[in-house]
DNA sequence: CGTACTATGACGCAGCGTGATAGTGG
DNA sequence: CCCACTATCACGCTGCGTCATAGTAC
């Protein structure tokens, strides 16, 4: 004996999952487009019908997106995890993803504070031109 | 006696332009495309030809575009300028302009420093249960 | 029967990169 | 005539939002 379903298994429409995951009906079905939500199932008249693991990705993909990963990105983890089979395979590959975008966002973060500080300096100047007594040359500015 | 050129006026081709300016030369017809840079002349051929009004514009948005501006933001501080035919006015609206894009960054900073904290400690939970005693439940990771 | 939800498809955004193809300058 | 440079499409990327149109559930 071997069912392929030994629990009732809740199963919901799309709004549902919307509402439970807090993503978008155009971001779910995009996400099963690209391939991070496969096997999804459909009823009758063509609509899909989530269970418990098509919820339980989502979240994840979430969280991961929510972490600043791209869709590539989890791709790739939903790919070591599909081959590897094992969850530890994959956290060890999230550990560096995740190791690596510490450090682009340490860079990004550097970045971003330099920029600030160019901006607030560029700010300084603009207000002294503002203010001086150089009017329009007619060249455009500078 | 009016001329429309007094003076020689140094004019130049793309390729030119481009190392002068470091833009692609893409880049310069993209922001020719998109009106950042009207009245671009021709040869006969219909090979555009760059004096030192179109070459000193893109240096100017090419500064704008650095301190993070958006092409629309540059657009409209040429509209502005256009406009108005003030520098002034259009200093004025820079400055607004600058200080808006700095709340933004500061908010962009603090938002990249929450995520990189949460980050690492999502990391911590990752290494803890990699090296832990828990391996796949055959559920997916969480 | 209506009406709310859904499926599919396609276009749109920023800011160009990257070809393909054809013409031009020297 | 050759070769480098250029012009003009036009599609690709990210991550969906936003119609439009048609079908489905209740």
């Amino acid at each position: 004996m071997s069912w392929q379903t030994p629990e009732p298994e809740d199963l919901c429409g799309i709004s549902q999952v919307c509402s439970i995951t807090g993503l978008s009906a155009r971001t779910v079905r995009y996400y099963e487009e690209v391939g991070l939500l496969p096997g999804v199932r459909r009823r009758a008249g063509g609509r899909r019908i989530y269970g418990a693991d098509e919820i339980e990705r989502l979240r994840f993909i979430g969280r991961l997106k929510a972490l600043g990963l791209s869709l590539a990105e989890v791709k790739e983890l939903n790919a070591v995890y599909a081959i590897g089979g094992s969850t530890r395979a994959m956290l060890t590959r999230l550990d560096s993803v995740l190791e690596k975008r510490l450090g682009e966002l340490d860079a990004r973060i550097g970045d971003l504070c330099t920029l600030r500080d160019e901006i607030a300096r560029y700010r300084d100047r603009v207000a002294k031109r503002t203010r001086g007594g150089r009017r329009g040359n007619g060249k455009g500015p500078a």
